[in-house]
DNA sequence: TTCCTCCAATGAGCACTTTTGATTGTTTAT
DNA sequence: ATAAACAATCAAAAGTGCTCATTGGAGGAA
């Protein structure tokens, strides 16, 4: 096992645990003590726990600035699929704008900087990735929302009032059975995305086929002003109709 | 098989895997360890995956956002000092700008939901802790400096000239012994610093005492336009005319 | 096309570094 | 006071970077 490997066990092991101790952590890892006392000082050298006498703790909301970063995603595999397909519809010289959800963070890493693509998005993970990777990106001000680390409110709405996208790039909660594309998150982020899509040429829904047939108590918007849905499975009898001539099975 | 090709295959069974020895893929791929090795190098550097002893890891859109560099801060009890007594200044209901630096940072700590503060800042740290905090906070977008985690361009400044400040709060590199406040950062934040300062009725620098007598690459402002000097210690003798009637030492 | 030259890419050998677990004596928590 | 956890040290093993000779493909000339 790598030794990277073995810090994000330890991490995912306290995501859960929210307290270990080394003992606990050597018995499932299957190394030494020296070597989990050494991995819990790096570990905590980078900020990503609190060592303590007998084991570590996880941090919590306090001290980290950037959270849940170690939480798992839910099927990032099918997420980073269906990203690699959306990211193959973008073309050069491209204005594109990516919303602040897990699934679409992932398009990230189909970005290079040779597609001379104007990114635009409210995502403060999506700006972070992209700066690492030395892409340029244009972030929207305003609100951060609690959950999703996307800015939202007025700032927001006004900022992209200023661009003509070619693409949009969003997902959501779910598409109820009526063919609604619903959310749980905040109304001041849906109001973003509603405004986003009217500036939008083409609106491009991501969703992973869990999805499907999902309610939440918010409407987006009908699945009748996207043009296209990626996802990674057929979707059930009862959406076909409605996700005619739209949907990619990436 | 081109190295190109090479390449492509790595990234591929690193896409399945997201751990994966040197030794596998020497296996699969036909060629020797150094090969290999030099391949991870090369896709290291390429920012594609993540080099690690004995193999490499996948980067995953959720690892990228951890900024490598854990920088310690440099001083920190005297940061929250310096910052303490800043936050003390601010009067109920004010509008207050803070920038995006370590030391500004601390600011966070100090700020009650209950103060009705209005905070604008171009610090997506400063905007994170805070959200977690419960704080409202109006974050300027623009476009990320890679070095500061702050925003800055033309958006962050138009975003900002919506504001009338009471207060702003900033930090920089350095003073140096003619007076002039100095830093490294990038132009456009120090553009957007500027302009932020044109907009704020009291200007507070925070500047642990090893910031007299610096010198940097970029001159941020004269001294002469800030209101007040919140510092640790009191500064050296040559400086102490420059800083008459604005300094507090904390 | 075919041959030749050149240069980048590769693999082997070797010295060096990193990682790891065992052992030691010291520190810490209860 | 006592047991657990700790840091420090060491040696073995694995992994790595370096140099250098060899290979094999790209591009130009006959």
């Amino acid at each position: 096992m790598l030794k990277e490997e073995r810090y994000d066990k330890i991490l995912e092991l306290l995501d859960e645990e929210m307290y270990t101790s080394a003992q606990n952590l050597a018995n499932r890892l299957y190394v030494s003590m020296p070597t989990i006392r050494r991995d819990l000082a790096e570990l905590d050298s980078r900020g990503l726990l609190i060592r303590s006498h007998g084991g570590a703790k996880r941090l919590n909301s306090e001290h980290i600035l950037m959270p849940a970063n170690h939480r798992k995603s839910i099927s990032p595999n099918e997420k980073r699929r269906i990203c690699k397909k959306a990211a193959s519809l973008i073309t050069e010289k491209s204005v594109i704008f990516i919303d602040a959800s897990t699934t679409a963070l992932n398009i990230a890493e189909y970005l290079t900087e040779r597609s001379l693509v104007t990114v635009v998005t409210n995502s403060v993970k999506l700006a972070l990735t992209l700066s690492t990777r030395g892409i340029k990106c244009y972030t929207t001000g305003g609100e951060l929302q609690n959950n999703s680390y996307g800015f939202a409110g007025s700032y927001a709405e006004e900022m992209i009032s200023k661009f003509n996208f070619d693409f949009m790039f969003f997902s959501s909660h779910g598409i109820n059975d009526s063919g609604m594309i619903v959310d749980t998150t905040s109304p001041a982020e849906n109001f973003l995305r509603q405004a986003v899509c009217r500036l939008s040429a083409k609106k491009v829904f991501l969703a992973v086929h869990t999805k499907f047939g999902q309610q939440a108590q918010f409407n987006l918007m009908p699945l009748d002003d996207v043009d296209i849905v990626i996802t990674d499975k057929e979707p059930p009898e009862k959406m076909r109709d409605i996700l005619k001539g739209k949907i990619i099975v990436a």
